[in-house]
DNA sequence: TTGTACGCGTTATCAG
DNA sequence: CTGATAACGCGTACAA
């Protein structure tokens, strides 16, 4: 592997003039210009990226954290990517499987300068921890958060599932069952007051259902379903913590010979792929505008530049499980 | 930020016995190690990452490039990802959808030595243009190939679609609707030949369907069951080309009131997840394995070891939509 | 047990 | 238009 000073020696001409060419300079003679061209194609020449990198001190990557791998991480990152390979960052992906050491992996690889910013979509160290580490680089997430260091992507829920309730409560359930994602998250406290305050605006007293919670996967919904058909005092609907709870259940149901939305209603949360596939009534919600914003925030971080950030906006998606 | 100079300079040792403290060499005087620590510490140092890469020419980075992100992928890279960070190597992703350019991308960061090696799922480019990459470093590949340079942990689809044939034969169905993956891929071929076999092995003469290949997502499943719903000649089984094709399938089938498999019998192919949710039977492919082998032959070829490849099993996954 | 000095491969400044 | 040379930070023979 050839070097930029074996391509100047061969040349005749010295490394900077080598680098000029390299990167295009003006002010080279074309003759000179031709000549280190012709030496580098017979000697295969390729520069050194890694020099590069260490010489600018930029490696034009982005680590991304997250848990497992959810249909919503899928969304994000796929929007990331797209608004991040328009300025030639590239992603390195960290699935932590909530093992706080491999996230401390990639935080260390921020601080050691082989990754220029990272995204925590779903973390598993203190923020304590992580915030330690924005000083050696811009830290995003998609989390809800205020912090002073750690700008979020995050978008409020509360109201997003106030519309949900409503919806609900207009098709005419009163009998809600709310199945709440990780009781960890600032999420779950954010749909609970909603549900309060529809409760109280809606004047419906208060239930005696267990509390779901951190329920978020195919197999939970399986298990609620089961739960449902168990009960002789059944909630007439269930607004599920995401799609994947949703589907889960309403396939369990109809397994068993249960009508959706007939004996029960049933809705989800996100509009992944599944909801549309299981015509399920969701909440779209702007993943792919958080994704794009969290790249911004990065990349204004980066450059000391200004761009602006999308708005977010969610939707009710009204199919047929409610 | 203090380098390794300073550090030494300050705690009046040469940086040579700071690399040592560094990377605890022996032979270091339990005082002098003391000494660069306590120093560390109060200038909190941190060795810069992208010079040990450079001088030591490795960055512990694998690309993984595919087209989309697809439930197959994910699964590779779980499976991956966890081979890999054992090694402390991680990953880098690039999701083409199926633009060259952005795979030029990933093959230049190796060339350029941003990237240790590289791991094709789905390719864009041409073989010939990704073999010609070889030469800077491991290139993997998932899907089928017959190439000198370029390893590939594919397995054959040819027994594992003969024996989802021979289910569907021992099931009553004779009027089997094949529909194919990609038809650039020798998947789509060797799927064929199965059914070529299978159809001269039973005596099933020729149908007059149509020839349905390219046929991967949700929506393609969708579309296909509008197709069999406006036949007068319909196929009594449905061999879909992925669980999501099936899924698509049966979940419109069931909208418009026809039974599964009362009236059609329905399969898909990898046993991802949906497959699970809908009761799907399905063939269930070693994805994992082939991710797991797609690590351990990179690490063999970048350490010139020998570890052993896992075997590569398949299995029919019956549920009841047969 | 420690230090010197060079190499890794580029870019960028400054002179000419 | 071109060249010398100093960074960028670290690892490691070789010598002592």
């Amino acid at each position: 592997m050839p070097n930029i000073q074996q391509i100047a020696r061969m040349a005749g001409v010295s490394t900077a003039t080598v680098s000029r060419v390299l990167n295009s300079y003006p002010y080279v003679s074309d003759a000179t210009r031709q000549k280190v061209l012709t030496i580098m194609e017979q000697l295969d020449y390729v520069p050194n990226g890694n020099a590069i990198t260490l010489k600018k001190g930029a490696t034009h990557l982005i680590g991304i954290i997250s848990v497992t791998f959810s249909p919503l991480l899928i969304s994000f990152l796929d929007a990331f990517n797209l608004a991040a390979e328009k300025y030639g960052f590239n992603i390195t992906l960290f699935i932590t499987n909530g093992d706080a050491g491999k996230e401390h992996v990639a935080l260390e690889m921020l601080k050691r300068k082989q990754l220029d910013a990272l995204v925590f979509v779903l973390r598993t160290n203190e923020w304590e921890v992580i915030e330690s580490y924005t000083k050696y680089g811009p830290i995003v997430t998609w989390q809800r958060l205020e912090n002073e260091r750690i700008p979020s992507v995050f978008m409020d829920q509360y109201e997003a599932y106030a519309t949900g309730l409503e919806h609900l409560y207009a098709k005419g359930y009163r009998n809600i069952l709310n199945v709440y994602p990780m009781s960890t998250g600032l999420n779950t406290l954010e749909r609970r007051r909603a549900y309060a305050d529809f409760a109280h605006r809606r004047q419906i007293t208060a239930d005696d259902f267990p509390l779901f919670q951190d329920r978020t996967s195919i197999r939970d919904g399986e298990e609620l379903a089961s739960w449902w058909v168990a009960q002789t005092h059944r909630p007439d609907a269930i607004f599920c913590a995401t799609d994947e709870v949703a589907a889960g259940c309403i396939t369990t149901l109809h397994r068993m010979g249960i009508s959706v939305p007939g004996e029960v209603g049933i809705m989800g949360f996100n509009n992944t792929e599944v909801a549309h596939l299981l015509d399920l009534t969701t909440i779209h919600y702007p993943v792919q505008q958080q994704a794009e914003n969290a790249f911004v925030i990065i990349h204004n971080m980066l450059n000391a530049s200004q761009t602006a950030l999308a708005p977010l906006e969610y939707r009710l998606i009204e199919r047929h499980s409610t």
